[in-house]
RNA sequence: CGGUCCGUAGCUCAGCUGGUAGAGCACGUGACUCUUAAUCAUGGGGUCCAGGGUUCGAAUCCCUGCGGACCGACCA
């Protein structure tokens, strides 16, 4: 660590460091600090009457100080919250020995370094449930200032917002904005009620291939990636489908798997390049039964997460409860323009594309075309949970044929706010059929649709064993988490969001500037001036290089013996 | 991939039609035993994202690049 690089404040810290070390105090010491209570148990259930609370232990990170003399206050946030502490030089300090309160407390910790307390609960004159410190320790030394966010009547001073810090620094957005930490828990309680829900039914999880030699089960294109040994391309999965309803033909009934997928294309606020689904296969179940599945599955995480089945998503009132709309993708098409496009072909579709505004291209088939339609005129529009039923079976190669409608499959997508929940059907379980399926896949690819699905010889081979009639089913829990949470964006339900990296530059030692004949003193300095890689003072202007030098000098104080012009210029020279 | 906007102190942000870089919080020093955006006094802190250009002079104007946000395109 070149300590030219760090900010006034960084450097006091780490000085506090050493001060600390030379009391004889382990700023990071190895010792288990017990705790006896967290700040949430004693908000709820501190009462005065009942005197409860009254050797306490707690830990967490300082988040303000104000100090007054020979008392204090200062606050502290564990996981569960945030309580503000008295402390007092008497009582934390032996009569004859004040430097734990004078100097550890008062000059040596900082908002952000991370402390271990005892002492009792008690309300303050104005009011404020805190806690009288009776021991203070010292569990680890912040070495970066946090960003400092406050707070008052609500209104917040100064919050930490910029998009960027937060996602590629998550750990200061979760420590400094305690709504982020609520929007994570409740992303995790989500899965869990849907665990829950597919447990207490007697499906079973289960984990199957990331890494596949064959990608398939949606229309996307792949991450590739290669094996050293097996000398083999493989692909990160885009889904998970065909590998379940293998373990369908297995013998399994019910299987269902949260899985993490990757998709290779554009990122937006709905779209990273990795993300999660939850799949799940039922044999011996239809599309049908799936739609009734998936209402009662969604309304109970609404009412796990909000007590209620209506949850607020922007400016809309959203209400899960059961039943939702049930309608097919032809009858939401006729509502909409009044156009019935049951019958037509592909030439009569695009010649309503053209009519209806919509943009397409030479490659889109039939299937995706009324895609384009739906998409563009009906889908935005649909808020309240709506079941969009009976796709065309250009767009679904994995769905069954309908029962009745020619020319469709059995599938259904639940769509919200404008955007797509879930998607299911009817799994195809005809091998012969199956087959036929990706062959026109396969003509699609050729026609240059980069998403079109590829062949999967063992896929059908497991088909052709026999599978049994089987409902499946597709929920993205990110966009899910997004509407449950109330959040516009998928990098706000996403810890670690995809991010192009950061640059920087990593310094090169003092030894690579003196080969080129730099004097170790100077070097300091050319880092402070940017030049932390010797290579990047190659095709500079030695004069100006010189100027420069020569004022920093001057202006810092340093009173370094100013270099002469002609040696600037040959260490430029000697830098290759 | 296209359009619009943004990048100044640790954080949030000012900085006009070019002329010595500002505020609040944070930080240092001092005061203060119930404060809470604590207060009072005082001080320090900046490659103004990077590189180039115009100019006597650029944080400011122009170009290029990097990073980010939003909207569209593509995409479930």
């Amino acid at each position: 660590m070149n300590y030219t690089e760090l900010s006034e404040q960084e450097l006091i810290r780490r000085q506090a460091l050493e001060e600390i070390r030379k009391m004889g105090i382990d700023p990071y010491p190895a010792a288990l600090f017990e705790v006896n209570t967290s700040i949430e148990e004693i908000r709820k259930n501190f009462s005065p009457e009942r005197n409860n609370f009254q050797e306490v232990r707690l830990a967490g990170r300082i988040m303000s100080r104000r100090i007054m003399g020979s008392a204090s206050f200062s606050e502290i946030q564990d996981a569960t919250g945030r309580i503000q502490l008295y402390i007092r030089r008497e009582d934390i300090c032996p009569p004859d020995n004040t430097a734990l309160y004078d100097t550890l407390f008062k000059k040596l910790l900082d908002i952000g370094d991370i402390i271990g307390i005892s002492g009792f609960a008690f309300i303050t004159k104005t009011g404020e449930l805190s806690i009288h410190v009776k021991e203070l320790k010292l569990l680890a030394k912040s070495l970066r200032p946090l960003p400092i966010v406050k707070e008052k009547d609500g209104k917040v001073f100064d919050a930490f917002t910029d998009p960027e810090q937060r996602y590629r620094q998550r750990y200061v957005d979760l420590i400094v904005n305690p709504h982020v930490r609520d929007v994570f828990v409740r992303r995790t309680r989500l899965i869990n009620s849907m665990r829950e829900f597919l447990n207490r039914r007697g499906y079973l999880e289960v984990e199957t291939p990331i890494l596949q030699p064959l990608y398939g089960g949606a229309a996307a294109r792949p991450f590739k990636t290669y094996h050293n040994t097996l000398e083999q391309t493989l692909y990160l999965r885009i889904a998970n489908e065909l590998y379940l309803k293998r373990l369908i033909v297995g013998g399994f009934d019910g299987v269902y798997e949260f899985s993490k997928d990757f998709r290779n294309e554009g990122m937006d606020r709905f779209h990273n390049p990795e993300f999660t689904q939850i799949e799940l296969y039922v044999a011996y179940k239809d599309y049908l039964w799936m739609m009734d599945l998936v209402e009662e599955m969604i309304e109970k995480v609404a009412i796990d997460l909000h007590g209620t089945t209506q949850v607020q998503v922007g400016e809309h009132l959203i209400d899960f409860k059961r039943p939702w709309k049930r309608i097919t993708m032809y009858e939401a098409i006729k509502e909409k323009t009044g156009i019935d496009i049951g019958e037509m072909d592909e030439n009569q579709l695009r010649e309503v594309t053209r009519k209806l505004n919509i943009e397409t291209d030479e490659t889109m088939g039939k299937g995706k075309l009324i895609d384009a339609i739906f998409g563009e005129l009906i889908e935005p529009y649909l808020i309240q949970p709506t079941f969009i039923m009976d796709y065309p079976i250009e767009m679904s190669p994995l769905a069954k044929k309908h029962r009745s409608k020619p020319g469709l499959v059995e599938r259904f997508e639940a769509i919200c706010n404008g955007k797509e929940l879930c998607n299911a059907f009817s799994e195809l379980n005809d091998p012969i059929d199956q087959r036929a399926r990706f062959e026109d896949q396969l003509q699609l690819g050729k026609r240059g649709d980069q998403e079109a699905m590829v062949l999967d010889e063992d896929f059908l081979r497991a088909l052709e064993y026999g599978m049994p009639p089987t409902a499946g089913l597709g929920i993205g829990i990110d966009r899910l988490t997004m509407i449950m949470t109330n959040q516009p964006s998928i990098q706000d339900v996403l810890f670690f969001p995809q991010m192009r990296p950061e640059k920087k530059a990593v310094a090169d030692p003092v030894e690579k500037y003196t080969e080129a004949g730099i004097p170790e003193a100077w070097v300091p300095v050319l880092q402070k001036m940017g030049f932390v890689q010797v290579s990047m003072l190659k095709n500079l202007n030695p004069n100006k290089l010189h100027q420069d030098l020569c004022g920093y000098n001057k202006k810092n104080k340093l009173s370094l013996p100013n270099p002469k012009p002609e040696e600037v210029k040959e260490w430029i020279g000697k830098i290759k």
